[in-house]
DNA sequence: CCCTTTCTCTACAGCGGCTGTAGAAATACA
DNA sequence: TGTATTTCTACAGCCGCTGTAGAGAAAGGG
């Protein structure tokens, strides 16, 4: 049987983030020691790390309840499974799309500032116009 | 004189967004009515269009705190500015750069995804199993 | 001038996903 | 046995807002 912190060390995860899932119902409550301690078994640890693992791939809590929801269910068709994986991948590649908007913007910005006062900056002046942009970058989620 | 409805129409910023601005010293307490109402300048709706800007290319709260006193030295050099600026790029380079090696496990992971049942899925095994991933997807910042 | 609608006011709670703290109790190791 | 480490609970705080409630102020029309 293993201790908080030795899940921990397992996973990646902090002691108080074990916690936090077994708080919001992400982890099951494990059994305890008679002293009050936390004891988890294998699938604990298993749960733990494919939470984790989903967590580095930028699922929600609520997309990974969902993924570990159908897993509960191996007769049942994958489609849900796959559907929640192309969502997260459109997420993420919304989100790389509107970042490069920015990188653009920023190299730019950067890029034009020759002057040495503050009072040319094209820096500054850049970000008090918004005219003087060349995208939208509006609305950059995250 | 502009009241805070106002500002915010122009600015796309929320209502409650300027007040958590004034409440956190970003933006300076305007003058009020007799009534208690907020009055806005031009100075004030200049300042919330900047950090508007700022934040829609990504800027925290504190970085544009710090241009914002930069601007109020015109005299002084830009290198700090630029210094900002170049940090951010670094930044928002590092988020991209991270969130690709996202983007090719999970297409990797969802173009694998060829089964039925959930029994089978290639992406909940992915998901259970670290090490069949080919990135390192750690510490993906936001 | 009144009436209605719209706006604004303060104060506070909540979001996601943790992270850190305090003070006490349990456990592990020499 | 003694000490060092770990774990316990409960709660506050992070960022950057966003939403709510209940009350008062302002604006526009008749």
């Amino acid at each position: 049987m293993l201790s908080i912190g030795t899940m921990a060390k397992k996973t990646g995860a902090k002691v108080q983030t074990i916690r936090y899932y077994e708080q919001i119902g992400l982890m099951p409550e494990p059994g305890r020691t008679t002293g009050g301690q936390r004891r988890y078994g294998t699938i604990a640890l298993d749960r733990l790390a494919f939470i984790r693992h989903a967590r580095q791939l930028g699922f929600s809590l609520d997309a990974i309840r969902e993924l570990l929801d159908l897993s509960d269910s191996p007769e049942r068709s994958c489609a849900q499974v796959d559907a929640v994986a192309q969502r997260q991948l459109r997420e993420v590649e919304a989100r790389i799309a509107r970042l490069e908007a920015l990188r653009i913007e920023l190299r730019r910005m950067v890029s034009e500032c020759n002057s040495d006062r503050v009072a040319d900056c094209r820096i500054l002046e850049v970000l008090r116009d918004h005219g003087e942009c060349l995208t939208d970058h509006d609305r950059h989620g995250a």
